[in-house]
DNA sequence: GGCGGCGTGCAACACGATTTGCACAATTTC
DNA sequence: GAAATTGTGCAAATCGTGTTGCACGCCGCC
């Protein structure tokens, strides 16, 4: 055992190497009680050159509190969910705590309690959540947010929990701009590859195009390229006739943008193609996508802010929900409605 | 206060409940010793009914294990370090370890010493650390490295460090074969946009390329789009000659065909691309990126493997350092050499 | 019947930091 | 000069769990 895990030291080795009581110690490192300023800066020295940190589990154990808050993505790999992260880490860094990234993998139930369970715990104080498919009534969720835990709902609403404030976009009003733009360049047939049937951004995204285009097909799927690839695929086996084509978010219009190219059809001159969120891949794509930016990071950080204003109160009653405004951004994948479509 | 936090129950509570002592409790809980059937099923129904989850502190400040791992990344956003957070994720939940993600802030030190400081607030066990930037011999990495603390680098290898163990791919091999396929498409000319000079790897991957190039012009960029859009603007501004085109990462390989094209240059046919990574975007953008695709994944679970063994074991010594293979990835940003430029 | 062994449970301590009550000295105040 | 105040430090209790030493009752064995 040359290289062994090394041992910390305790505040109890502090006292006797300074020839003080562990009192002294916590004092000059609290500052709740004066302490001879003589005193103080020897057993500051001596700290320093241990390199001696309180140990937080016992800190906690004192105090009840660990000043953590956790995270729950579906799967942290993603553009997407990662700047939600960032956002997440740099108020919880602001607000001096530490933050628990938990990857659901999609909302596997077994992960999610074991993630739930550390509220449970106490090893954190809080946690931002952000769901990928509708709240089944059953959930972990359901039962961990009916007993008041700290709980903040980021880029989801959810209508099921009326006591918990959710961070959101205005995925209505951001929708309905879409619409418009679509219906401004002259296009009146659009089918929608929609997310998941049982959120509320994807309710509230189809509505919002469904202003401007009251009967558009829509489609389901999955939030990921392959799906809109698929879905288009299912279109155009059914030779179904459409000029503007809108997904619920830029990933599965990427993949949707796939398959009408290896069609032969080309975006914008026969098909225009929108998405949602302004991902990184957004601007990269040839032509770039049109679509509707959501700051994502701001989500992060204010749910965040949410969170950890309702620790430090004490309570979670009385903290609002937010909806932040989105912005659209016209790019190469929006032309005019081509002529004979119209006529069709 | 109607929605007050609540607070857990304490095993006290629940022995109380039951009838008993705590011990018997933690008995029924752990095992170690044998309890009555009776007993234990009358304390696990309490248990269950109460939902009563032991305090994740009490317990570490007891058994001197907290099973949470930290993860340390320039940028959780980065889809890059997003697939290695993944990666140490199911394998730190496959092993029952919680996982800390530290956002780093591309190594901002004050954020780096506190996350450190995790360590040695034994908040968390073992730390897995992706750098971004080279390691100078002054930084806190050197430090708590210096004193056997479980430490695995993720993605890069570090001279000064010799007693860390780390997961790398293979960059040298990788970078050979890019070279050697520019080399049979008939290019001479090869430019080489390279990420930090004080980086393993990317000195690697200028190694790789320098065998077939050895007199590449090498400039050296941040890993960023926009820094490939400049210094390709850089070279243009000087009319330098060249066909063939290599970026340290696929990222930078972007933002240079974006400033090319703006050029009117062509890819592949005036100017040949390739990147290093496979990003996602890689296989988006059009052309496709010829690029050698590293398994992120798989470093990231090879990494908390290697962690979570040495803790296990008690000792980080013994580890042996893995590197991974690369395998190269041929889209359509590679053509063959243009003829007047070969006769330049 | 005495003895050892086994099953079962409890009281008490340990983990490391914080906080409270108390003691002792030095200083100030009337 | 006695009393009150302030500064300084210690011992001990506390947080919630895990573990150890010990006790009690029951069985079987000689």
């Amino acid at each position: 055992m040359t290289d062994a895990i090394p041992k910390p030291w305790t505040m109890q080795q502090i006292a006797a190497a300074a020839g003080v009581s562990v009192t002294t110690v916590s004092h000059t490192l609290s500052g709740k009680r004066p302490v001879n300023p003589e005193t103080a800066l020897r057993i500051r020295r001596i700290i320093e050159e241990f390199g001696y940190v309180p140990d937080a589990g016992a800190r906690r154990l004192k105090s009840g509190r660990s000043r953590m808050i956790g995270l729950a993505v579906p799967d942290i790999s993603h553009w997407y969910f990662g700047r939600i992260a960032r956002g997440v880490e740099e108020m919880a860094n602001e607000a001096d705590y530490g933050l628990i990234i938990c990857s659901t993998s999609n909302s596997d139930p077994r992960r999610e309690k074991r993630y739930f369970n550390l509220l449970r715990t106490r090893s954190i104080e809080g946690l931002v959540y952000t769901a990928s498919r509708e709240i089944s009534p059953t959930d972990e969720l359901m039962k961990i947010s009916a007993s008041a835990s700290p709980i903040v709902l980021a880029d989801e609403d959810i209508a099921e929990l009326p006591g918990v404030p959710s961070v959101t976009s205005t995925n209505l009003s951001g929708a309905q701009e879409l619409g418009r733009h679509l219906r401004e360049l002259g296009h009146t047939r659009a089918v929608i590859i929609a997310g998941f049937a049982g959120l509320h951004s994807t309710v509230q995204r189809v509505a919002g195009i469904r202003e401007s285009f009251p009967n558009a097909l829509a489609l389901h799927g999955d939030f990921e390229m392959q799906s809109g690839y698929e879905l288009v695929s299912d279109l155009l086996a059914h030779e179904t006739k459409f000029t503007a084509l809108f997904a619920c978010n830029d990933i599965m219009a990427i993949g949707a943008m796939r398959r009408l190219r290896e069609e032969g059809l080309r975006v914008p001159e026969d098909v225009s193609v929108v998405g949602f969120d302004d991902v990184d891949m957004a601007s990269v794509v040839t032509p770039g996508l049109t679509t509707v930016r959501q700051d994502m990071l701001e989500i992060g950080r204010r749910s965040a802010q949410l969170l950890i204003a309702g620790l430090e109160a004490g309570s979670m009653a009385g903290l609002e929900s937010v909806s932040l405004p989105v912005q659209l951004i016209i790019r190469g994948t929006t032309g005019p409605a081509p002529r004979f479509a119209t006529a069709v």
